[in-house]
DNA sequence: CTTAGCAGTCTCGCACTGCGAGTGCTAACG
DNA sequence: CGTTAGCACTCGCAGTGCGAGACTGCTAAG
């Protein structure tokens, strides 16, 4: 592993990788002998392919088959691709609709359903829980006498709504002159500074005794711990997983059961967002490959995501797909949607 | 078909469809001699099978092999199971769950993930848009010099919200004023009766040249056109479908490319409302059997679903597997959720 | 009408085979 | 010493043939 390939090692594991992914067939010596342009027979390449085989970067098979590329063997081949990386701008039809979209909601399914389009994979797109997003607006609603609904609009439009058990019941006044008060103080603030900034002032309040503005604060308070906007996923595409299983059905390694699982996985939206939050790099593309995966069940997938960021929000978007995947073809795709949202994002906050 | 069936038929084609229904194998005439329960040879219930089949109720997949049911055999079979129907109340834990969610979209959520778990096959829950869903109370916020979100709460709790731009720009003073204007005025009528009153009380303001006013209504109309509560869909458990193409492929009819289309088809939102909205019949269960479905997508399934009404909302739950489906289990499960629905609902309406 | 018996049909699994693809090895070559 | 031609060898794959088993439909007797 630690040694470093020759360049013609490099170029016949690049030629074979690219080959198989598009041909998913596994690839002879003599095919690369006539195709990958060097000039060297078909007994050469053997040799090279033995070494690589060695270094655990392609496998064969059965013994009378040509060889496939390992995960490692795609690792390589991605990271190739990564340094030599042209950036492409996203569609500009593409990018105003993105722009037309009023919430991160709207923003972020738009985001995955185009993914999906042009990838022709299972595409996704969250927005973690943040720390840093602002509170732009309140509102409670009475529905009984223990019961409010609470709405909390956020920066970046995204609305989450919630009813809470209350231990005595308010009564409409109160709640409007609750939400105009938090209105008019603490928008702006992150919702865990507007609630410190709560708690404070009850302690002020208190020693008011004003009754009613007391209460107000405490149902305040009440409202935003309890609706701290989500973290939301979007998936879309989940049908193209099915391309990925061709008509032989057991030669392929992605077999019934491991998909399946990968369905199983994506219905329940906490184990997918730790999966996909897990792998937010500090910045820019990530590509985790098969094996690489912590999660066993991904192991015979492959995952291209770029994560976002405007100063205040995070999020990553990206697809998924098998270990065979037109790894050039979805890195240019993600990156560009990736870019368009950061762009929209930045747009969107200065207005 | 117009035959009726004589009784020893019946129970012959009962007992088939049962069997078949548990052990997925092609029912033979000597398994139903031994078991069904009337002292016959497997000569006579050979001659019986083959009027069955004349009769389109069965059919056998090759020369040598036992029967096995046609959609027609499955829909006597079933229409016998509805009318010997005993009820089940569903658990009193699950309806205290859902008794404890707040708002619809919770309440769906939760009966699609029980009708899942329960059945282990694929389930949905959706309540449609409806004219008689009325307004609880409304709100706008200020985004940008030309876009409001409005944020809609209607009975059941349903909150939904959309960013509509405005030709012209309001401040925030406008905005509240507007909100409780609506509030105060036009709380409790269905959102088309809403609607018409402001128009209505827009022709008598507009004699008032009342300015502010006047341009609030125009806003809230404009809210209310654009945000109607939309239908919601609730999907859970589509990995159970993997279930129904047990290990050997090609004998079920359940193919990877039927899979696929269905997984299309669940994915498309409005298409799958459009399906499940158009089987809402005036009340209570439904079953379509294979062939019976319009949409050609869905000839290899069936769907068992139930709708509740609590006079205001009406919705649809139920689910769907391969036409070799535990019907009597479906239905039961089903039929009960579906009327601790209701139950809930009313209750619920009356506080 | 029912039933025993029987011939006929078709699937399934198994073993066998020939073919083709592709390899690894070896020996010769520049 | 790297490269190459030649060759023997290994396997998967698809096709074939065969026997066993499962059911049926039919017929003739009860």
């Amino acid at each position: 592993m630690s040694t470093e390939l020759t360049d013609r090692q490099r170029r016949i594991l690049a030629r074979l990788v690219s080959d198989y992914i598009e041909q998913g067939e596994p690839v002879s010596s003599a095919w690369l002998a006539e195709h990958a342009g060097l000039g060297l027979s078909s007994a050469t390449v053997r040799n090279i392919l033995a070494r690589l085989e060695e270094l655990g970067l392609v496998r064969q098979p059965h013994t009378s088959a040509g060889r496939v590329p390992t995960d490692a063997g795609y690792r390589l081949y991605v990271d190739a691709l990564l340094q030599s990386r042209r950036r492409v701008r996203a569609g500009g039809e593409f990018e105003s609709r993105l722009r037309r979209s009023g919430t991160v909601g709207d923003l972020l399914e738009n985001v995955s359903q185009e993914l999906a389009r042009a990838s022709h994979q299972i595409a996704f797109a969250l927005t973690p829980a943040s720390p840093t997003v602002r509170l732009r607006h309140i509102d409670f609603v009475n529905l009984d006498s223990r019961r409010v609904l609470v709405i909390v609009v956020a920066t970046g439009n995204q609305v989450t709504h919630k009813v809470v058990d209350t231990p005595e019941p308010y009564d409409a006044a109160v709640l409007q002159q609750a939400a105009n008060y938090i209105n008019a103080e603490f928008t702006g603030l992150t919702l865990l500074e507007a609630r410190e900034a709560l708690v404070a002032r009850m302690r002020e309040e208190r020693l008011l005794y004003d009754e009613l503005l007391s209460r107000a604060l405490r149902l305040a308070q009440t409202g935003l711990d309890e609706v701290t906007p989500e973290e939301t996923v979007y998936v879309q595409g989940a049908s193209f997983l099915f391309d990925s299983m061709g008509g032989s059905v057991d030669r392929e390694q992605v077999t019934l059961d491991t998909l399946r699982t990968l369905f199983q996985l994506l219905e329940e939206k906490h184990r997918l967002v730790e999966l996909l939050t897990s792998y937010i790099e500090s910045d820019g593309l990530t590509v985790v490959i098969g094996s690489e995966h912590l999660n066993r069940d991904m192991h015979p997938f492959s995952l291209v995501a770029s994560t976002f960021n405007d100063g205040q929000r995070s999020g990553t978007v990206g697809v998924i797909g098998p270990t065979r995947m037109r790894y050039q073809r979805a890195i240019t795709i993600v990156d560009g949607v990736s870019r368009a949202v950061t762009r929209v994002l930045e747009e969107q906050k200065e207005s």
